[in-house]
DNA sequence: CCCTAATAATTAGCTCCCTAATTATCGTCA
DNA sequence: TGACGATAATTAGGGAGCTAATTATTAGGG
């Protein structure tokens, strides 16, 4: 699959929403949909993106974004604060931190204060690999917003902001 | 978690990204770096919050847009061809073959034209699947987008095209 | 003081998608 | 025509994340 497949793959068209919607007869806005369809598309796609730009790292998406949050924590913190602030389900930071572990980028103790609790720590080598990933990390995240001037960033965070908030539509009952 | 939390963590703010770039002594622009973040933190919980959704129907997002492109492509397609145009891999799509057929929803044959391919017909209770879901599909991917204008709307396409047409900025060497 | 409900972490088992390797067939070119 | 490189599909195996169930510990109410 290269990547002018992927595109088209991943951007569907105003007229196929058109013609999806008027196939039942709903009454829908097809630019609504559009923009819905087209967001979810390149969510997936620069997920995928995101996974193999972290695993030339010899990391994941997750992996990074715990070893970021530990350093931004002054390098420690517990499994469920963890998972609090990075969105995910504790059984998910396990499995993280297992990794992590098994490379070193991270410790485990026990909790001093609460038995049931552990802390994960951020090793002196999982900091020097975030050091080691930052310049090239940091230059593909503005390259990829290269296209886009000061202003439209900020129009872009606006717009994105109040459809993320909604995401639970999608899911409500 | 709930959704508080979900958020929290999805969100992360335009100081987090200050720090993170001062830590290393980069240069790197914080707007930037955090429209990349926000996005793709956005596309890992819209993707979440999309199989949630479709498994209210008992699908997947990709079994879903297999439904749909075959629909569109006149109830039949060979894999490859449902691999580029869904983008993902052959191997994925006969994963998501191999479950649709084990709920009758699409059906396998062998290709009269060509000895190695095979086409994928959508069958009745596909295409009824599709209809049942179509009406609630359609109104909640409005919503999705119900805070923004017309204009918004259009606006937002733009930029999001613009972004993704550099996704590949992530991933080259 | 004990019993129960809540919380912390882990484990087991699931789905999604991927890459790499395998098998079969096609098509071209000497 | 026979061999070789492409292409079709599948299989095997891996990583991400999820939910549900399990185990240990904490904190409250009778």
């Amino acid at each position: 699959m290269n990547d002018e497949d992927a595109r088209a793959g991943a951007t569907p068209t105003l007229d196929q929403a058109r013609k999806q919607i008027a196939r039942y007869g709903l009454d829908a806005d097809p630019q609504a949909v559009l923009v819905a369809v087209r967001l979810m598309a390149a969510g997936a796609r620069l997920d995928r993106a995101s996974e193999v730009h972290f695993s030339r790292s010899g990391l994941s998406t997750g992996r990074y974004r715990l070893l970021v949050d530990l350093e931004d924590s002054d390098g420690e913190k517990s499994p469920s604060h963890l998972a609090r602030s990075l969105g995910v389900s504790r059984a998910t930071v396990t499995g993280l931190v297992i990794g992590l572990e098994r490379e070193g980028l991270v410790a485990r103790r026990a909790s001093t204060e609460d038995g049931r609790g552990a802390v994960v720590v951020l090793t002196a080598r999982g900091a020097q690999r975030l050091r080691d990933m930052a310049a090239d990390h940091f230059a593909r995240l503005e390259a990829l917003v290269d296209g886009l001037s000061v202003e439209e960033r900020g129009l872009f965070l606006d717009l994105l902001e109040r459809i993320t908030q909604r995401i639970g539509a999608l899911t409500a009952d």
